[in-house]
This record gives structure tokens, sequence and C-alpha cells, in this order.
DNA sequence: TCATTACATACCTTGACAAGTATATACGTA
DNA sequence: TACGTATATACTTGTCAAGGTATGTAATGA
């Protein structure tokens, strides 16, 4: 697994920009009017995004139109897995310790 | 959502204790010959993750025994859903345009 | 063509973080 | 008690990234 992809959304900035994008595509200036940052700002955060293929950017007029691709975050899913079974586990300890607790009664 | 797990493990060597960590609990002696770098760097990256309380410790003698907890990973599984619903509804799309064009067939 | 809008980028400054060295602390053993 | 082991922490240094200002660039409209 490669860690890049953390640093990239474990920015504030950043990941609010694509917790915005999520709701609609929108252009640079309204993230700026939504985040409450400097437009360069904005931009820099969303070339970082960009090249880790996060987002994508089409043209209108002079405007810039950016949209969320969330597929990067399939890397993230996958790398869970391992701590979503340590989480089933201890699921079923627990069940299994309540079971056992239950029989203590019976 | 907080970035600031995101940031602790968006750290390489971090991200790499956390997986040598899923294999068993280990000592910092351990994990400084497992992963090559020198034991004030590790420490510090481990009171970094116990601030996070994505490892716990238990004293064993002069060692310091680490083990994984995995639950505040959750935190991450949960922000990760409405972008897995993209993924499906990506995914209910692509099916949608291959019905399309299996009719075209017919 | 000139001004305006929308965005990207260069440059600079500052702050945070990571790694290394040296040292402190706690435990075990002779 | 003295020493070795295991780990934490203080201190320093270098690097990198984020934000701000200024500027470049492309498209629109008068």
């Amino acid at each position: 697994m490669d860690a890049a992809i953390f640093t990239v959304i474990g920015e504030p900035t950043r990941l609010r920009i694509l917790e915005a994008l999520r709701e609609r595509a929108q252009a640079v200036g309204d993230l700026v009017a939504a985040l409450g940052s400097t437009q360069p700002t904005i931009s820099k955060h969303l070339k970082v995004l960009r090249e880790a293929e996060l987002v994508n950017c089409r043209v209108d007029a002079q405007r810039r139109i950016y949209e969320l691709n969330a597929e990067p975050l399939q890397e993230i899913d996958a790398w869970l897995q391992p701590y979503r079974d340590r989480w089933n586990h201890s699921l079923d300890a627990l069940e299994q310790y309540l079971d056992d607790t239950d029989r203590e009664d019976e």
C-alpha cells in the first residue's frame, strides 16, 4: 500500500474539496467561495488532487469545472479489509463471550 | 470527518508499523529490526500512533509490547460509504449501458 | 483592440515534521 | 551496587509543504 493517497486526503482543505465535489461538480470560483480560501490556494490543492486522479477537470469557457473521481479511493477500501477482519474477529469474540455468559445463566 | 487520522497513516513508516503489528504484537526493538530505522525514530512514530489510539502498549519488563488497535480505522470505513455508493452507481450505469447494448443486438 | 473574468503558476516566507545524535529513565542481572 | 538492556525524550538540523502576493494566460464581451 502506498501511503501517498493518505497524505493527499490528509490535508483538511483537500478533504473538504472532495466532500464539496461529492455534492456536485463545481468551478474553482465556487470552491473558493464555499471553502473560504484564496483562489491560488484552492488551485494548488486541486492540482494535487488532479495528480492523484481524485478529480477530473473539464473546460467551460473561462471556467474549469472540477468533478470528483472516487475510484482511487477503492485502494483504501481494499487496504481496510484485513483490519475489517479484525473488527469482525473481535465481534466474534464478543459474541462468544456473550454466548458463554448466557450459558452460565442456564 | 477529521483529516487527522489520514495524516497519521499517511507517513510511510507509520503505515509499515501498522502492517507489521497486524501480523503480531511486537516490542519496539522488533520493529526497529523489522523496519530498519533507528530506535528513536520508531519510538516517535509509535507515540503518534498511540495518541491516535491506533496502537496500545503494555509493559513487559524493560520492553514495551505494542499491539494494533484497528478500531479508529472504522471511521475511515464509514467515511468511504458515500464514495462506495458512487462506485456502485457507476457500476449500475455500466450495467445499464451493457443492457442497452445487448438490446440493440436483439 | 482593450478591459474583465477565471484560473494557473512563480516566488517567497513560514511552520511543521521527520531523522539523527545525545541523553534520561526504568528494569534486570551479576 | 554497578552495569547492560530497552525505550522514551530533548535538541538540532534539513526538508517539504501550505499559504500569501504578484503575475502570467486564456477566454469573453464591449
